[in-house]
DNA sequence: CTCGGATTTGAGCGAGTGCTCAAGAACGGG
DNA sequence: CCCGTTCTTGAGCACTCGCTCAAATCCGAG
C-alpha cells in the first residue's frame, strides 16, 4: 500500500478511537486494529502514538476549515456569516470533532510536553470564532479574541456534559434559548455592577 | 492508624492527584505515595481505585456544599444570593474542584460503568446553579435546570482552556465582560430569529 | 501480660502499554 | 528477470497497571 493511504487509514482510526473510546484507550494496537494494519506501522510512519494523535487533530482542523470556507463562500451578508459560524460549531458537536478536541485537551493537562502542541492546534478554533465576530456589532463589546474564548469554552463544556448523560436534549434546548442564556449571564455579572 | 484517618489521607491524595496529574496518572501507587501509605490499602479500604476516585469526587462536592451554605447564610437579599453563586463557581476554579470534575467526566466517556456514577455526583453542581436561579428574574426566561446546564458547561469549558495555556487572564477578562458575552450569545442566536 | 481481630506491608501475578528489531513481502527502475 | 528501496509483519523487551495474598504488625479487651 502507498504511504499516503496507510497514513490516512491510521489517522482515521485515531480519530474514531479518540471519539469513541477516549485518549486513555487510544493505544497503538487499538488504533491499528481499526485501520486494519499492524501496530508497528504507527511508529514507522509517525514515530510515536502521540504524534499520530496530533496528526488526527490536524486532520479534524483541516476538515473543519474546508467546511468553514464552503459556508463562508455561500454567505451573502453579515447575518448569514454569523449563522455560518454557529452552523460550523453545531456540526462539530454532531461529527465528534469537539469530542476529539476535548480528549486531547484533557490529555494535555497530564502531559506538559503535549500542552503547547495542543494549544497551537486549538488556535484555529479560537481564530475562527474571532474572525466570525470581527467587524460585527459584537466587536465593539470587547476584543473578538476575548469573546471567542467564551464561545469556545461553552461548546467544549457542552460536549463534556453531552457525553455524560448521552442525551443531546439539554444542549439543543440551550441553543433554542441562546438569548435567554445571554440574559442569564448578564444576571451573573450583577456583583460587579452593584 | 484509625480507619477514618487512612481513608481521609487516601481521599486527599486522590483529589490532589486528579487535580495535578489527571485521571490517566491517578494510579494506586501514585495516590498511595502522596498519602504516605501502601497501595494495597486502597483496595482494603475502597475495593478499587475507581471507587476511591468517586469518593474523592464526593469529598469535593461536600466541601463545595459547605462553602455554598456559608455564603447563602450570609446573603441578605436576592442580589447577594446571585453574587454568592458566582463566587462559588469562581472559587471552584481556583481551588481545583472544577479540574477534578473535568477529569472524572472525561474519564467517564471511556468507561460506561463509570458514567452514571459521575452523572449522579454532578447533579449537585447543576442543582446548585438551578437553585440560585429559581425565584430570580432569570427564571421567567426558561426552566432553571436548562439555564443551569449552560452555566455549568461554560465553567467546565473555561477550566479546560485554562489548563491549556496556563494563563487565567482570558477567563478573568471574560468574567469582567459577562454582559458583553451575553450580548454575543444573543448575536449567535440570530439565525433562529431571522 | 495474652490473645484476636483490625490494619498494614512487600512480593508477585497476569494483562496491557509504547516501542524496537530482524526478517519477510511488495514494488518499481534498470 | 534481478536487485534495491520501501513498506509490513510478528515476536519480544522493559515497563506500569489493578489487584491478590500470605505474612507481619498494631492495638485494645480481658
Amino acid at each position: 500500500m502507498a504511504t499516503a493511504e496507510t497514513r490516512d487509514a491510521l489517522v482515521a482510526g485515531a480519530m474514531a478511537t479518540l471519539r469513541e473510546k477516549g485518549h486513555a484507550h487510544a493505544s497503538a494496537r487499538e488504533i491499528a486494529g481499526r485501520a486494519g494494519c499492524n501496530q508497528a506501522l504507527i511508529f514507522y510512519h509517525f514515530g510515536s502514538v502521540e504524534r499520530l494523535l496530533l496528526a488526527a487533530l490536524d486532520r479534524v482542523a483541516e476538515l473543519r476549515r474546508e467546511r468553514y470556507q464552503a459556508l463562508v463562500d455561500e454567505s451573502r451578508n453579515l447575518k448569514e456569516l454569523v449563522a455560518a459560524a454557529r452552523t460550523v460549531f453545531e456540526e462539530d458537536l454532531e461529527l465528534g470533532h469537539t469530542a476529539v478536541l476535548v480528549e486531547m485537551i484533557a490529555a494535555a493537562q497530564a502531559n506538559a510536553a503535549l500542552r503547547p502542541e495542543v494549544a497551537e492546534r486549538l488556535r484555529p478554533w479560537r481564530g475562527f470564532a474571532a474572525d466570525a465576530l470581527r467587524g460585527t456589532p459584537a466587536a465593539r463589546l470587547g476584543p473578538p479574541e476575548e469573546l471567542a474564548h467564551g464561545v469556545v469554552a461553552m461548546y467544549l463544556g457542552l460536549e463534556l456534559l453531552a457525553v455524560l448523560d448521552d442525551d443531546p436534549a439539554p444542549a439543543a434546548a440551550l441553543f433554542e434559548r441562546a438569548d435567554s442564556l445571554a440574559t442569564l449571564l448578564d444576571l451573573f455579572s450583577l456583583r460587579r455592577r452593584s
